[in-house]
DNA sequence: CAAAATTAATCAAGCGATTGATTAATGTAG
DNA sequence: CTACATTAATCAATCGCTTGATTAATTTTG
């Protein structure tokens, strides 16, 4: 019972992650979970207190896992800069592109330009991988493996914004594409591998590329 | 009469697209947008149809806009490759990054996985301007100007999400860039410059770079 | 039986939208 | 120019509906 009462939870979790990235936070009714979910609408409230506590519920979910997969990371001192940077991006990538659903809800929220205590959370949350990922960079940069001139803020708006326009804008990415980035399967066969190289190359391009203008 | 009518369309407009970007569609209600904007609830509806007919306002004021910046750029044939390359992303820049408000609200719309009539229309619009891009890229290409095995598809997810990256997730940026991005006037004297200096940098290193690995 | 889980019924609050009445601006006829 | 008629703009009040949340009753479980 306590095992079958976790698993419905999570459940129900799960359904709330898909409908609040559907519908957005505000767009998402109770009702609505509670439907999908195959449960009672109170139960909602019963487990989670309300209907923000089962968004936050989402994200505890999401970020625990996100920040074991955090440590370790850019932490490996046998690599040297590049190694670590082609690890960020295998790891990240990996970890990042099948919570599509998360993303996407954690992106909506954040994007939000009124400040709340959700939004304050959700940036600290993010500011901790974005961190990872600078140090990265400025570890190279210092060690002179990387460009010294390198815009080590911009390059993280590129590493960060091009993950999220392949996996928060579905219809147009896979437009783009010409596949549908939301299939599982195409994300795993075509997607991943094909972001991942090209990410490396692109960081690499930048990042060794002798600059001409200075 | 007639003048100010308009002018007076024009603000809710304004107002009504700062709430939209703040809240959401769904979070921002009539009273809100008709509170801020100093005018009667009923004048929204008396002006606009409904709430759904304010939202499709601001897209088509700024949607005909947009689609007339869109004409020339990549269209001179007195550049080459690198200076087509180099007017879209400043022009392309120039004109996405004060519409901040605006294009929070655009991007919140298509990240809803769900397909409606409106982000079928945001899609459409959308995509043109990818087309512009792409099409520079792939010109430079086949004249031998940028490097061949360049991952044109992606590119565009690059050129496009470091953008949002910047713009949609304003608590971020300017945590890691240091400046408020939502200020017009770092906007115009640190943003725009140092971001269209980035992006050519980058792209220019990643379409000429010498494959190391093929 | 007692505790936990689940349900249907209900609540106040807020929503978008509509209404009829009122005021301001404009046009028209003598 | 003045008095009347017409239109546009604005308002407060209110409608029906949905929302998140709570209650009390019922079922299930140990």
């Amino acid at each position: 019972m306590e095992k079958e009462k976790v698993d419905k939870k999570d459940h129900i979790l799960d359904v709330a992650e898909r409908v609040f990235a559907e519908q957005g936070y505000d767009g998402a009714s109770t009702r609505m979970i509670s439907g999908e979910a195959g449960v009672n609408m109170a139960m909602l409230n019963y487990y989670f207190g309300s209907k923000e506590g089962v968004f936050l519920a989402i994200f505890e979910r999401r970020i625990s896992a996100f920040q074991a997969t955090l440590l370790g990371i850019g932490n490996d001192e046998d690599l040297d800069a590049w190694g670590k940077l082609a690890q960020f991006v295998d790891r990240y990538l990996d970890k990042v592109i099948n919570n599509n659903c998360f993303h996407i809800m954690l992106n909506r929220e954040i994007s939000k330009s009124k400040k709340t205590d959700l939004t304050d959370k959700i940036t600290s949350i993010v500011m901790k991988n974005v961190y990872v990922f600078q140090d990265i960079i400025e570890d190279g940069i210092k060690s002179g493996a990387f460009n010294k001139d390198a815009d080590k803020e911009l390059l993280v708006a590129t590493m960060f914004g091009t993950k999220n326009y392949i996996v928060n804008t579905p219809h147009i990415s896979s437009a783009i594409l010409g596949h549908d980035v939301m299939d599982l399967k195409t994300q795993e066969e075509i997607i991943k591998p094909r972001l991942k190289k090209y990410m490396k190359t692109l960081l690499k391009a930048y990042l060794t590329h002798e600059n001409d203008n200075k």
